[in-house]
DNA sequence: TGCATAAACCTGTATGACAGGATAAGCTCG
DNA sequence: CGAGCTTATCCTGTCATACAGGTTTATGCA
């Protein structure tokens, strides 16, 4: 078989995409193996090089896993890339900390009214859970960070919708540089606790299954942070 | 110089994340150059091989830019990879289609209220523009289609968010391949002029810079579109 | 000093090799 | 005849080497 030819792209890229065609066009479901890199190298007329190159870029979308002695199998991302490709483009100005919250804010706000329509009852008293974490180790804001965003990926879960999840875990990672900004950036403890409280009142509206009030809180909670990052200097 | 320890993870993987911290550390920007791959070899105590497989992975999510004889260079993320996972994620049916829908409607409620507020009279000229073009080509749905996405991704852009403006890009494929499916699955000319003419309402909206009736407006429009889909039997 | 040319450097791809890890085939023993 | 162990085979991960183009830097001439 000869490879492509067109608008003389990249060998590597060329073939990353014809694998990804492979998996399409073969209705390859996820743990199903691609063929061996030696047939592949034979089928597509180039070096096995080329071929673990093109592997390579598809594993680091995570659309397939490598491992030693087994075949290339289909996977799924878990949104760890987009996540690296979003702190990326943070790191070169491309993208300003307040879009991320622009944009969490308003994804926040869907996936707190959908996980109030669509909890299940423990998704709700695991959510509950976290709150009431954050609230006990009001004193230890490290352990505190790790519950706030346990809560709010329980919320995204409990939204049933893999893509807003998949956001919220993209958005983890950025959530860890910036929280303790924002936590100092609160003038007083009683600011702080009104912020976990606002946690506590959410998962309560979730359990309610009060979607509106769900969303508002979500909002609301966001507005507060915003401002919070906004006067600590983080655009 | 030795390369890490710990979770016995796999080298190319372990060097692609020093890489990214190399990026990090020497506070590298968009256009700056990669050390050479020898040099990395060298430093890092691997092959040649190792290096550019890693290298490749960062490719693959757009970090950085290869092109022969030149040093890879720190680039900057499109989206389209994004966009890659994505559409992996709708074939491996981990991610529905409604779903897809859902987060579009929260996100582009958004950018249209974003729009509206932060528009130039240039963008919401543009915005206009492919509204009436897609009035025009009513008889052409491919063309049609091409200035629907082509207004949507207008009004990301006007929203002066990055972030919005990437997950709209993410989500052009997966539009073109259900664009048609609910263009079809409208019943009648009349239906699908309406919808038309919500593009229409909406341009209008943002040139007057009502934010309100613009989210509005926008929300309306996936409420049809999802029902439209789902009518079509895509879940 | 300005510019053309050559040298040095670098990436893209191919080839061959070999150390494990994984799997399938075969064999032994109950 | 079947279960379990062993071995042969296949496959991936990494390395070394080679060489054909691009690209950048240095050189030397005008």
């Amino acid at each position: 078989m000869s490879r492509a030819n067109s608008p003389d792209r990249d060998t590597v890229s060329e073939i990353a995409a014809a694998l990804g065609r492979h998996i399409e066009t073969n209705g390859l479901m996820v743990g199903d193996k691609m063929p061996s890199e030696l047939s592949l190298a034979e089928q597509y007329g180039v070096s096995r090089t080329v071929i673990r190159e093109a592997f390579r870029s598809l594993a680091a979308l995570q659309m397939i896993s490598l491992s030693p002695g087994k075949r290339a199998s289909v996977s799924l991302s878990n949104g760890e890339p987009v996540a690296r490709i979003l702190e990326h483009s943070v790191r070169m100005d491309a993208v300003a900390i307040q879009d991320v919250y622009d944009v969490r804010r308003t994804v926040e706000a869907r996936t707190a009214t959908l996980a109030a329509i669509r909890r299940t009852d423990k998704e709700a008293e695991n959510i509950a859970w976290h709150a009431s974490q954050m609230k006990s180790l009001f004193h230890d804001p490290a352990a505190g960070m790790e519950h706030d965003i346990a809560f709010h990926h329980a919320i995204a879960r409990a939204s049933r919708n893999k893509v807003f999840e998949m956001m919220i875990t993209s958005f983890e990672g950025i959530t860890r540089e910036t929280w303790p900004v924002g936590w100092r950036s609160r003038n007083s403890d009683a600011e702080r606790l009104a912020m976990v409280d606002l946690h506590m009142d959410l998962a309560s509206a979730i359990s309610q299954r009060d979607a509106i009030r769900s969303a508002e809180i979500m909002s609301q909670h966001f507005d507060v942070s915003t401002r919070a990052l906004l006067s600590a200097g983080i655009r």
